[in-house]
RNA sequence: GCCGCUAUCGUCUAACGGUUAGGACACAUGAUUCUCAAUCAUGUAAUCGGGGUUCGAUUCCCCGUAGCGGUACCA
């Protein structure tokens, strides 16, 4: 057992360079001149280069619950494990939700600068800041240093393991705990490396009850475990950095990822030691796959749709991807959204208390649907906006027809787009080229055609027919009646009850005979509304391809 | 193993302790006399199991089971 006198002496010995006190650090962080309503909140992601849906889908909360609120967000980068931080991974991050639509108030702006009073927002370089807290906590006997090795800790798990108790640093296995005073300064004046680690009072008996935010009423056990604060490298792990940098930057409440939900009664004991004030928290759980008949977390290293760049690249549009996101958070979004077609997702009046308590299974198929919706609300031009702004990055030869030939782009776009029957099968943007490439002359060629299985010479009277009478002026009733007299020439029936009634009479439906013209046009069976598509096309376009058809036969 | 969280159609979910357990997606069928998409109509489909409490339980309590999370000098 260590005196006061002792302890002290050690933190002084520990950090001769600090000298700031805890007040004067209070000081450079003094209190947000905003109301209760404002919301602080903050994302803090560690720079590993990847970005994971489910970051853009836990910093698409906060932002969105900050800007309800007129508050801040803030973005706060948790570099304290040097081993997996990648180069140029905050720029990765903020260029990334960037692409979202997500921005920060506050905090890293690029691997260099940053944005706003509260800083820094790196912790790397906080350390000064951490050492001061550290050292008052050392000087008080609420942590100490321990000498343990590596070697050493296996070895405690191991008898812990085979004792059948908990594992960890906690209790009686905690040898540096209540070391003498000369052992801890000779194993210092040795040079040998050490963490720093919380002095546990807790009893794992005790429950405690807590509110989460998401969760509502929970019970958890007073931690016990003498967590490291300080690493023998010197930075702090995220359980002491969480707290001194959500306490000095003034954040309203936590959103964080459902795994740091067990360790919150660590994090508690730490905001107790430190005197500041209890944080309230807000689990989001996490995005789920089906996977053999076992759920589990969206993977990085298994599953594709994990990655942010897999959205973009297949160019599902961004605002779709936001949708489908908080269908998942706020089940009732989508009976808003049906409500309010023309409202920015802004003004959805996100409820935490809403949101899902396990784990929602990631549904891509729902998706589809949330971007196909989005994408028939918008205009002609706003989907060529788009998709020129997706085809740039990733499909050159889209790039270029819509480029070089806007507007006849934006009259294909507009095909049932207008009016009351809107058409709704573009999901993302790379669905664009299947539906542009009939309409220009040289990806037409190079298209797979459909063939008909009409005999050769009924085809060919019906085009040349259609040829003969086509007058590109005709009203949409005109054209059909024109196909009408053509089928009814040709033995088709005209009325599509009576066909049914009797197939065998007749050689087809007037069906049939669109569908001849439609292949020899578009080489598909399966077309928007087949005279607007020949509006478009124009006379010419139209007389050679039937032309062509008809060679081909 | 231990600790914790969670549990309603295939999926996302709704239901002051009293409902024929509702909606959306998906799926199936039909209607729309140019196909497809869309739209409209209809349909298939769920309270994890067992005990309590109660006149009455999807809802409250307990046990079990399952899924998830945690059990690091990673976050």
């Amino acid at each position: 057992m260590r005196t006061e006198q002792e302890n002290i002496q050690i933190a002084q010995l520990l950090f001769p360079e600090v000298k700031e006190s805890v007040e004067d650090i209070f000081k450079r962080y003094p209190k947000r001149n905003l109301n209760e309503e404002q919301l602080v909140l903050r994302f803090a992601p560690s720079p590993t280069g990847f970005l994971h849906i489910g970051n853009v889908y836990t910093s698409l909360v906060g932002y969105l619950l900050s800007k309800r609120s007129n508050g801040m967000f803030l973005l706060r980068i948790e570099d304290t494990d040097k081993e997996r931080e990648v180069e140029n991974g905050i720029s990765a991050i903020v260029n990334g939700l960037k692409g979202f639509g997500i921005h920060f108030d506050e905090g890293m702006k690029n691997e260099l600068e940053s944005e706003g009073e509260y800083g820094p927002y790196i912790q790397s370089q906080r350390i000064d800041i951490y050492k001061v807290f550290a050292r008052d906590l050392v000087s008080k006997g609420k942590a100490y240093l321990c000498f343990a090795t590596p070697e050493e800790l296996e070895e405690i798990r191991e008898k812990q393991t085979s004792m059948k108790v908990r594992t960890g640093y906690y209790g009686e296995f905690a040898k540096w705990r209540n070391a003498s005073f000369d052992e801890v300064m000779k194993n210092l004046n040795s040079g040998k490396p050490f963490v720093i680690r919380l002095y546990s009072n807790g009893n794992i008996e005790n429950k405690i009850n807590s509110v989460d935010l998401i969760k509502g009423g929970v019970t958890v056990s007073e931690n016990d475990m003498d967590a490291v604060l300080l690493k023998s490298d010197g930075l702090p792990t995220y359980h002491f950095a969480h707290p001194i940098d959500d306490t000095l930057m003034g954040i309203s409440f936590v959103t964080r990822g459902e795994e740091w939900f067990a360790s919150q009664s660590l994090h508690m004991e730490i905001f107790k030691v430190l005197y500041f004030k209890q944080l309230q928290y807000a689990h989001i759980s996490p995005l789920m796959k089906m996977d053999e008949g076992g759920k589990r977390k969206l993977s990085k290293r298994k599953d594709p749709e994990a990655a942010v760049s897999f959205y973009l690249e297949n160019g599902f549009p961004i605002e779709g991807v936001k949708e489908y996101l908080l269908n998942i958070a706020n089940s009732n979004f989508s009976d808003w959204r049906i409500q309010n077609p023309e409202k920015g997702i802004v003004e959805f009046d996100l409820k935490l208390e809403k949101f899902n308590k396990a784990g929602a299974l990631f549904d891509i198929t729902k998706l589809n649907d949330v971007c196909k919706e989005y994408i028939s609300r918008l205009s002609a031009k706003q989907v060529y906006e788009y998709a020129l702004e997706w085809a740039r990055e990733y499909d050159s030869r889209l790039f270029e027809k819509l480029t070089n030939h806007k507007d006849y782009s934006i009259e294909i776009l507009n095909i049932e787009r207008e009016g009351e029957k809107i058409r709704k099968d573009i999901v993302k943007w790379s669905d664009v080229p299947y539906q542009m490439e009939l309409f220009f002359d040289d990806m037409y060629k190079d298209m797979k055609k459909e063939s008909l299985d009409m005999s050769l010479d009924l085809q060919k009277d019906i085009l040349n027919e259609y040829l003969d009478t086509f007058y590109m002026g005709d009203s949409a009733p005109e054209w059909f009646g024109k196909i009408k007299e053509i089928g009814i020439k040709n033995g088709f029936c005209a009325d599509y009850k009576e066909y049914e009634k009797s197939p065998k009479k007749y050689k087809g439906k007037i069906g049939d005979v669109a569908m001849v013209i439609r292949v020899a046009i578009t080489g598909r069976k399966q077309t928007p509304d087949l005279y607007q598509v020949i509006q478009v096309m124009g006379e010419n376009r139209i007389r050679e391809r039937i032309k062509e058809y008809i060679n081909s036969l």
